[in-house]
DNA sequence: CGCCATTCGAACAGATATAATCATAGACTA
DNA sequence: TAGTCTATGATTATATCTGTTCGAATGGCG
């Protein structure tokens, strides 16, 4: 009975994830044209996705976007930005380097540098560090945050409270004109405050994009961040703004 | 089937981080250049980069130390040991996860598992857990050694005095017949003492070529190892010695 | 640097699956 | 009994997938 036959090829796919055509013609004793019209009739209800040879329940992997294979956006003003940065560090510099993407292109380019000793809460930027031999790296500990793979928490807080270094290097999730840094995850944004306590010098980095922005959680005041490095889309009355605030801008051209 | 094959390398290569063609096709008993088609695909779908031998996954920070598929020795046995040491661990543990390869190939076995608490000093394995978001995953900040992409120091040692765990999976430098465990990285060994004061549960995973080596560094006597996972080429006399210090012996097949 | 083994890409051919179409059998109804 | 409707089977042209062959490219090793 057809009702029956397609209830039942239901059931199977959603028990094996897959079927083919050719186990369930043998199964039921049934032309494959039969099998085809039950299969077509079930996608059509939108149970199944036809694939070659047989079906597959829907979302097997065309539609999950398993790596969203999201391209950095403004990537070259994030790399503008990283590179007028770089001279502000120098050899012997200890630095805090937060997570991020304008971040990890700023590590990329600490090459050129000698004894650095570099903290940072992010897996990818500790990555990108170890291949330089020449560096002191350490890694901040504390609970992996799938989305930004990089470390937040308490235990990372209480290790930040261990040191104290010259430079940090941070990104921004957002500053707006009431002269605030703000940013986007809140666990992280602990850490950061705490960074920047911990740090004689604060720069940010932070690509034209940002302004106007404000994010969920304060982070400081821009009169905390002594030098932010932008590039020449930055918003025109920031200059003013970060003048008044006694953070020096530089753009990066 | 191909759609199912192909989410099925899909998921390999998540879980692997590297496949290689070769492996594919005894897998899946198919011609080589079907899995080069497959990978073709799969590459221009943006899931994977094709590597000479096969393919990795796509870095998506951009420029990341690619993931090489350098030929580890002993692979073979590792993932056997690997794989069981697995049923050892039961939901809801929490685990210390030492550095090294094959702890790294145990790392990948854990997906089958749920609500794991996981503390790792190694940057390899901390990047395959994060992908299981089922998990919580702490990374253990320290100095980061560009040999292991692990960290130690006294910042690892004094994070690992914070935790009590249930369970030390630890790979070894080696096992002697005075009933010794030893390795060879002095840095790691003073962390690595202080897990197993912490854990309850120890567990050792050694494959044949660890034995009747010592290595430069006194880890902890074997009576310190509840089980001791290896492989059927273990040399004999051990058998007796495992038994004689209290520790079960497990042998992969 | 050159040699060797392995891997790769392109092209073709064979196998298998699909879509479109028509034919048939059985059930129900008028 | 004839009409018609539905599920199914059969036929054929087309599309898709796969294996094989072979020359080129690549990587490892002396």
């Amino acid at each position: 009975m057809l009702e029956k036959r397609r209830a039942d090829i239901l059931d199977l796919i959603n028990r094996e994830k897959t079927v083919r055509l050719r186990d369930l013609v043998e199964r039921y004793d049934v032309s494959d044209e039969t099998i085809r019209r039950d299969l077509r009739s079930l996608e059509r209800a939108g149970y199944l996705v036809r694939v070659y040879g047989g079906a597959t329940l829907p979302n097997m992997y065309g539609a999950e976007p398993r790596y969203e294979m999201r391209e950095v956006i403004n990537l070259k003003e994030k790399k503008l930005v990283a590179k007028a940065a770089q001279p502000f560090i120098h050899d012997g510099d200890s630095l805090f380097l937060e997570l991020g993407t304008t971040t990890l292109e700023f590590a990329k380019l600490l090459h050129v540098h000698n004894d650095l000793t570099i903290l940072t809460n992010s897996i990818p930027i500790a990555d990108v560090l170890i291949n330089f031999e020449k560096f002191n790296v350490w890694m901040i500990g504390g609970h992996v945050r799938k989305g930004e793979r990089a470390t937040s928490g308490f235990l990372a807080e209480q290790t930040i409270d261990q040191f104290n270094v010259d430079k940090l290097v941070m990104g921004v999730g957002g500053v707006n004109r009431e002269g605030w840094i703000t940013d986007y995850h809140s666990e992280e944004a602990n850490a950061r405050r705490k960074m920047i306590k911990r740090s004689r010098h604060i720069i940010a980095l932070a690509d034209y994009s940002k302004f106007d922005v404000t994010a969920l959680n304060q982070i400081c005041p821009l009169s905390s961040v002594d030098i932010l490095v932008s590039d020449e889309k930055i918003p025109h009355p920031y200059k003013r703004i970060l003048a008044e605030a006694g953070t020096e801008l530089v753009i990066a051209r």
